[in-house]
DNA sequence: CTTAAACGAACAATCGTTAGGTTGTTATAC
DNA sequence: GTATAACAACCTAACGATTGTTCGTTTAAG
């Protein structure tokens, strides 16, 4: 039952690794510091990880299958292709504002992986820009969407909510709930009266 | 009047650096690598620059001061609020999509500059944001303004705008004007008809 | 004769990584 | 119950490679 390395200890490790490559980059991270955030010798995390670029990867896959299990429920759900954006764009501005430092790492650090790791998650990626195209050409088949190219709507979107990363502090005198109305609102219907 | 170091040739340097800082990253970009792109030794970079850090804060100030000007001329224009709110999204839009290599640096690697760099930069940023928060402010004046939050709507078009630099790709399908335009559409009066 | 613009060679420091050893705990054999 | 093997979870010490940078020198032009 046991598979060793205690579900807690990674945990806390993969934690500790994401804040530091989130507030600082990946390279200029070092194994040293990393070993030294941990209260461990470098060498040992060479019995979590096989190499540093592994870690990023590790992290980041994490991150992406957890936000595309998420996604693919908004999108299955049994209602409206309005109320699906506005779901979706509920949920997603949620995701980003909440645990920023997984999130960080997929939007930032995605060219810092090697071919094959960054092969793969580009692969998932692609099927999540999918997921939300999908939403888009629905809206479109209803004739609810304006003449606005998707392309340029799918990643308006994304550039919004993955620049949350960059300004948002939950502390602030913004919330989640407000947040995540106001990117809704403003996508939908925009800022103007 | 000749300041030495032709104008040509450092404009030359400025971009190929700029080439690699954006494509590769400030931290992943060596010394050499520059050198070698420029076809010299790297020690003949320190004749231009007296650092790596300095390459990168100069072509940032650049940048800054650059976009920085423009912007006001628009704030200062003698026009309605809401003019000026479509020519700002306008001229950012362009901004943006056209010498991506340069803004890419300003919205990537301000965290990899120390402390007395970027303190510039982060002095100028703020002039900016106050530039484009006046804006927003006016419109509300004029009751224009849905009620949202100003800050998250200045930065819900940072991101949008920043974005661009990740995905949008000048001889792709969607050329700079209809950008542009969807963003503004967007921006003021949401995806929805 | 000066100076701009480069060069080759080397510097100390740091990088990611590995080899091999030392613990403490747990499971099995006698 | 105690010895022994096995393993997880670290360690120390060092490796070769690469990093940003400096040195003193050379070349070309005015």
């Amino acid at each position: 039952m046991n598979q060793g390395k205690s579900k807690q200890k990674i945990e806390q490790i993969h934690r500790t690794i994401a804040h530091l490559f989130a507030r600082k980059g990946f390279h200029a991270t070092s194994m040293r510091a990393i070993a030294q955030a941990l209260e461990m010798q470098p060498a040992s995390l060479y019995y979590y990880f096989k190499s540093k670029e592994e870690m990023l990867f590790v992290l980041m896959n994490e991150s992406m299958d957890e936000a595309l299990e998420k996604l693919k429920a908004v999108c299955e759900a049994d209602c409206s292709s309005e109320q699906k954006l506005k779901d979706m764009l509920g949920f997603y501005a949620r995701f980003f504002a909440g645990d920023q430092e997984r999130e960080i790492l997929l939007v930032n650090e995605i060219d810092s992986l090697g071919d094959e790791y960054r092969k793969i998650l580009i692969e998932k990626q692609r099927r999540y820009v999918h997921l939300i195209r999908s939403i888009f050409e629905e809206l479109a088949k209803t004739d609810l969407l304006k003449e606005i190219d998707p392309t340029v709507a799918t990643f308006a979107f994304f550039g919004m909510v993955h620049y949350t990363i960059r300004w948002y502090n939950e502390e602030g005198s913004v919330d989640v709930t407000t947040l995540s109305d106001n990117f809704v609102e403003i996508f939908t219907r925009g800022i103007l009266k």
